[in-house]
DNA sequence: CGATGATATATGAAAAAGAATATTTCGTCG
DNA sequence: CGACGAAATATTCTTTTTCATATATCATCG
């Protein structure tokens, strides 16, 4: 075997190929799979961002609340669980983390005194901001590779897959 | 207001409207992002699979180690993890609860003794088939509302999304 | 009005996941 | 050969999530 100068990261990278092989065996398989692609191309696209949230103290939760209040402040909890893709107690105690943080703020609705309104605190806003602007400079990243008719079928996909032929 | 004999139903659906006209108000704000779309979607097309493995006691990430290892036997535990999208402790520990259920097996790689190779074992195949199964009927579900071309766009785009436009 | 069933949110105990790190084995280089 | 850094898996401790259910309010109907 001839030695080189970047002996240990032609390793690393063999070592990185031989993984995806592995993995690869099984992607004429899986990745038949719609659920199993959806799945895959949603992690790719969210880690990156996912890891940067640490940077602001934010939790993966509690930035999906953030980003959801941001467009429409003053949701029930219920509401905002389902916006978040997320079950209602998970909300409820997510809601009572950030409140602790004194991000959220809780209202009785006064048309339906069951609900409780969310709403970002101006603390809440201000941690947001950066975040959100961030969020904005991602998508952006995303889609920066792609032609507009690419972002099209993307879309457009996306759009069927959700909302169905209708 | 009219009383009609479907009452109680008919506000159903009107409660039911109400809390997506709520979350819709800001779907104008999130359903422009990509990564909110993909969750969006992965979520509605996983979901009603998912519901459905609890008739089999199956778990979602045990689903996922016996999806993999149908394609592929024989992983190790890294790179099962990264082929069912979640990190290596965290599949450690699914893999010691399946092997407690006797539905994998660990087995040392002779070539490499750190790695452990991971196979199912005969009842975990039994466990098995009757799941991958109704996978594979889920999936022509999920596809038969769709056209050859419809399908052929939504292959496509997810591909850009995975393997970029290489 | 008052009972009854439905809906919205909260709670509590048990299970699972996350983060950091330990342990074992490898590969390389002196 | 032997030390040293890297890689694969396991473990530990803490936090989060889940599942079932409790509580409070609402809507309907007798």
């Amino acid at each position: 075997m001839p030695k080189r100068r970047s002996a240990a990261s032609a390793d690393r990278a063999r070592r990185a190929a031989a993984r995806a092989s592995r993995v690869k065996k099984s992607g004429s398989f899986a990745e038949s799979y719609l659920s199993y692609l959806l799945a895959r191309a949603s992690h790719i696209v969210a880690s990156g961002f996912h890891a940067k949230l640490k940077t602001w103290n934010l939790s993966v939760p509690e930035y999906r609340v953030v980003f959801c209040l941001a467009g429409a402040d003053g949701l029930g909890v219920g509401d905002l669980a389902a916006m978040a893709i997320m079950t209602q107690p998970r909300m409820t105690k997510v809601l009572d983390r950030m409140e602790r943080q004194g991000l959220v703020g809780r209202h009785s609705d006064d048309g339906d005194r069951r609900r409780v309104l969310i709403h970002l605190t101006a603390a809440g806003r201000k941690r947001a901001a950066p975040v959100l602007r961030a969020a904005k400079a991602h998508e952006a990243h995303l889609l920066a590779p792609f032609t507009a008719e690419e972002r099209a079928v993307i879309k457009h996909a996306l759009d069927l897959l959700i909302n169905g032929r209708a």
